[in-house]
RNA sequence: GGAGCCUUAGCUCAAUUGGUUAGAGCGCCGCCCUGUCACGGCGGAGGUUGCGGGUUCGAGCCCCGUAGGCUCCGCCA
C-alpha cells in the first residue's frame, strides 16, 4: 500500500495517527538541519519536515530531494509549532514526521516551472503530461468530467439512452472537410470519421429509439482556432416525437444540471429567445454578447431623403443605415478609429463613419452633411450625450449589421466590458439565450449553389413550406436554434425532416444529382420510407462548454492532449511518417508534388 | 489562401540613440544554514539574441527574406 491518506485529508483530529502519504516533492526548504518538504498529490499539499534529531538517517536522504521527485513518507501525524501554522493551507495546522521516506522515482531538471504562469504553450504541449500537474488544468479536467457525469444522470433521469455510432463511417459532401481512413479490405475506398452522429441518430429515431444521446468525438478537416480543435467532443441529443419547445425546456434543465452539479452555479430559466433576425439586428451577430448594451439602432427613415451620398446610396440600393451608440468613448485615438475602421472593411464596409461628441460639439467628418431634422433624429434616437462617440455603417442589411457587431464587440474590449459586466449584478455573468429562426438556405456566389445553412436534414418551418415550392430560397426560415452563453454559440440544433418527399425536394434545392442522392443518402430515404416518425435534436459543444465555465480563453485548455494552430501534437509528433509497407497494404502511393 | 502580434540563458523578462565582455530573478550544480511555507546566504555553470542575407567602422536593436508560435479573416452542413 502506498498510501493511507491523500495529502489533503488531513486535520487537526488526525494528530498522533501513523499516515502514509505518496506523491510528488511540490517545493522543499533545506535549512541545513531542518527540512520541509510540501508533498503534493492531485487532491493538494501536506507539508512534512524531516528533523535530524527524529531520524538523522531520513534526515539525510531528504537533502537530496527535488521538486517533482516521486516520494512515499511515512511518520505521524502532529501539530505545527504554535505560531507556525499556515492559514493559506487547508491542512496548515498540522505537519507530517516522517520516520520513513521512500523514494519512487527521481525526477529530472523541470521544463518550466510548475507553480508560474507559462504563456510558451509549444513548450507545454511538447510536455503536456507536466503541463497537466499543474492545479488549474487538472482542476479543468475534473470540471470536464463532472459535466459529462451530470450531463449523463440529467438525460439518464429523463430517460435518454446513450448509444454509440460508428466512428469509422462514410464521406457525405456537404458540410466540413472529412478526415479519411483508408480501407485495407476494400482498396481503394475510403470511410470518412463522422463530423458528427447527425445521420446515424436520426436513423435511431426511426429504429424506435425516441430518446437518443452520446457525449461523441466529432471530426471536422478545417483549419483550427482557440475554440476550433479538428477532433472535440458533443453532448449530441435526438427525440422524437418533440417540438422545438421540447429541446427548450430539455436543454435548460440540463444545462442548469450541469452548471449546478459540476460548479454550484444557479442558472435561470427559461432562457430568452430571439430570432435570427432580431439577433444580428440589434446586436450584428447571430450569437449575441448580451453581458453590455451598445445596440444597434436602424436610422434608414431617417436619412431616405438625405443629401448625403454615402447614405443615400445605401438607401437607394436597398440597404440600410444602422449605428451604435458608444458611452464615454469620445476620447477614442487616432489609432484605435483606424483599428476600427480597418475592421468595417474587413466585414466589407467601405469606411466607418463617426461623431465624437466632446465640449458639448459633434466632431465629425460628416456631420456638415446633415440636416437639422437628421441631426434631431440622431439626438433622440441614439439619445446623444457629452462624451458619446456615435458609429455608422450605411449598406445591405447583413454588411452593416455585421460591421457594427464586430466593432461593437471590439469596442466593448477595448473599454473592458466584459469584466465589469461579470462583475455586477448577478445574473448577467452566464447570460444564456436560444437563437431561432434561422434562414434555411444560403446562396454561395463561389459555388453557384444554394447550401444549407445548417445542414441537410434541417426541416422548413411549417409556415414557410409554400416558399420552398415557390423556388423563394432565401426567404425561407428553418425551424433551427443556437443555444448561446456570452456571445458563444455553444450549441444548435434542429426539427428534422422526416417525411421522404421532403427531403427529396430539399435536395434537389440544394441541386445533390438524383444519382447522388442514392449513392449518398439512399439509406436515409429508404428509412424515412419505412414510418419515421417526425423527430428533432441538438447538439452541444462540451469542450467551449468546459471552457467557459472554467473561465479559459481557449478550448486546448480543457483537453487533455489538444493540437496545436497547424494540427500538430507536439508530444507525441503526429502526424508522422508511416512505414511505407502499411500504405502498400492500402494500396496508397504519395504523389511527389505534395511531399 | 490572407492579415496582425511575437521569438534574447531551461523558464519569466531586461539591455538608453545602433556602441565595451548581452544582464536580472527563478531553476540547475557546489558549499553553508534547525521552524520554513516564493525560506535565506555565498559561489559556479549556462547564450550561434529562431535561421539566412543586407546596411554600417560597429547590429539583439535598422532593412529584406525565411521558419516557428499565437490570434483573427477565409473555411468550420
Amino acid at each position: 500500500m502506498y498510501r493511507t491518506h491523500t495529502c489533503n485529508e488531513l486535520r487537526k483530529i488526525d494528530i498522533g495517527k501513523q499516515v502514509t502519504l505518496a506523491g510528488w516533492v511540490h517545493v522543499s526548504r533545506d535549512h541545513g538541519g531542518v527540512i520541509f518538504i510540501d508533498l503534493r498529490d492531485r487532491e493538494g499539499l501536506m507539508q512534512v519536515v524531516f528533523r535530524p534529531e527524529e531520524n538523522a538517517e531520513v534526515a539525510k536522504e531528504a537533502h537530496h530531494l527535488r521538486s517533482e521527485d516521486v516520494i512515499e513518507v511515512t511518520g505521524r501525524v502532529a501539530a505545527r509549532v504554535p505560531g507556525t501554522e499556515n492559514p493559506k493551507l487547508a491542512t496548515g495546522d498540522i505537519e507530517v514526521i516522517p520516520n520513513r521516506l521512500r523514494i519512487l522515482n527521481r525526477a529530472d531538471a523541470l521544463p518550466f516551472p510548475i507553480d508560474a504562469e507559462i504563456h510558451n504553450e509549444d513548450l507545454r504541449m511538447t510536455s503536456r503530461y507536466y503541463d497537466l500537474r499543474r492545479p488549474q488544468l487538472s482542476r479543468n479536467l475534473r470540471v470536464r468530467h463532472r459535466v459529462a457525469k451530470a450531463t449523463r444522470d440529467y438525460l439518464d433521469a429523463q430517460g435518454y439512452v446513450e448509444i454509440e455510432t460508428p466512428i469509422l463511417s462514410k464521406s457525405t459532401p456537404e458540410g466540413a472537410r472529412d478526415f479519411l481512413v483508408p480501407s485495407r479490405l476494400t482498396p481503394g475506398k475510403f470511410y470518412a470519421l463522422p463530423q458528427a452522429p447527425q445521420q446515424y441518430k436520426q436513423l435511431l429515431m426511426v429504429a424506435g429509439v425516441e430518446k437518443y444521446f452520446q457525449i461523441a468525438k466529432c471530426f471536422r478537416d478545417e483549419d483550427l482556432r482557440a475554440d476550433r480543435q479538428p477532433e472535440f467532443t458533443q453532448i449530441d441529443i435526438e427525440a422524437s416525437f418533440v417540438t422545438p419547445d421540447d429541446i427548450f425546456s430539455l436543454t435548460e434543465g440540463m444545462l442548469a444540471a450541469i452548471f449546478k452539479v459540476a460548479c454550484k452555479i444557479d442558472v435561470k430559466t427559461p432562457f430568452d429567445r430571439l430570432t435570427y433576425r432580431e439577433a444580428v439586428s440589434r446586436y450584428g451577430s447571430d450569437k449575441p454578447d448580451r453581458r453590455f448594451g451598445i445596440e444597434l439602432v436602424d436610422l434608414s427613415d431617417d436619412f431616405r431623403e438625405t443629401g448625403f451620398k454615402v447614405f443615400r446610396g445605401a438607401l437607394d440600393a436597398g440597404g440600410v443605415v444602422k449605428a451604435i451608440n458608444v458611452k464615454e468613448f469620445a476620447g477614442i485615438t487616432i489609432g484605435q478609429i483606424d483599428e476600427l475602421s480597418e475592421i468595417a472593411k474587413i466585414f466589407g464596409a467601405k469606411g466607418l463613419a463617426f461623431i465624437k461628441i466632446e465640449s458639448s460639439e459633434w466632431k465629425s467628418p460628416i456631420v456638415k452633411f446633415f440636416s437639422d431634422a437628421e441631426k434631431a433624429a440622431l439626438q433622440s434616437k441614439l439619445k446623444i450625450q457629452e462624451g458619446d462617440c456615435i458609429f455608422f455603417a450605411a449598406d445591405k442589411w447583413e454588411i452593416a449589421c455585421e460591421v457594427l457587431g464586430r466593432i461593437r464587440l471590439r469596442v466593448a474590449e477595448i473599454q473592458n466590458l466584459h469584466g465589469k459586466a461579470a462583475k455586477g449584478q448577478s445574473g448577467s455573468d452566464w447570460d444564456f439565450l436560444w437563437v431561432m429562426d434561422f434562414p434555411l438556405l444560403q446562396w454561395s456566389a463561389e459555388e453557384n449553389k444554394w447550401n444549407a445553412v445548417h445542414h441537410p436534414f434541417t426541416r422548413p418551418k411549417t409556415k414557410d413550406l409554400a416558399l420552398l415550392d415557390e423556388k423563394k430560397f432565401s426567404e425561407i426560415r428553418a425551424e433551427a436554434y443556437d443555444v448561446v452563453l456570452n456571445g458563444v454559440e455553444i450549441g444548435g440544433g434542429s426539427m428534422r425532416i422526416h417525411e421522404p418527399q421532403l427531403q427529396e425536394k430539399m435536395f434537389e434545392a440544394l441541386g445533390v444529382s438524383a444519382e447522388d442522392r442514392q449513392s449518398l443518402f439512399g439509406h436515409l430515404l429508404r428509412a424515412l420510407r419505412l414510418g419515421a416518425p417526425p423527430h428533432g435534436g441538438i447538439a452541444l459543444g462540451l469542450d467551449r462548454l468546459v471552457m467557459l465555465l472554467c473561465g479559459e480563453e481557449s478550448i486546448r485548455d480543457v483537453m487533455a492532449f489538444p493540437k496545436n494552430n497547424r494540427g500538430l501534437d507536439l508530444m507525441t509528433q503526429s502526424p508522422a511518417d508511416v512505414d511505407p509497407r502499411q500504405l502498400r497494404d492500402l494500396g496508397i502511393k504519395l504523389a511527389k508534388e505534395k511531399l
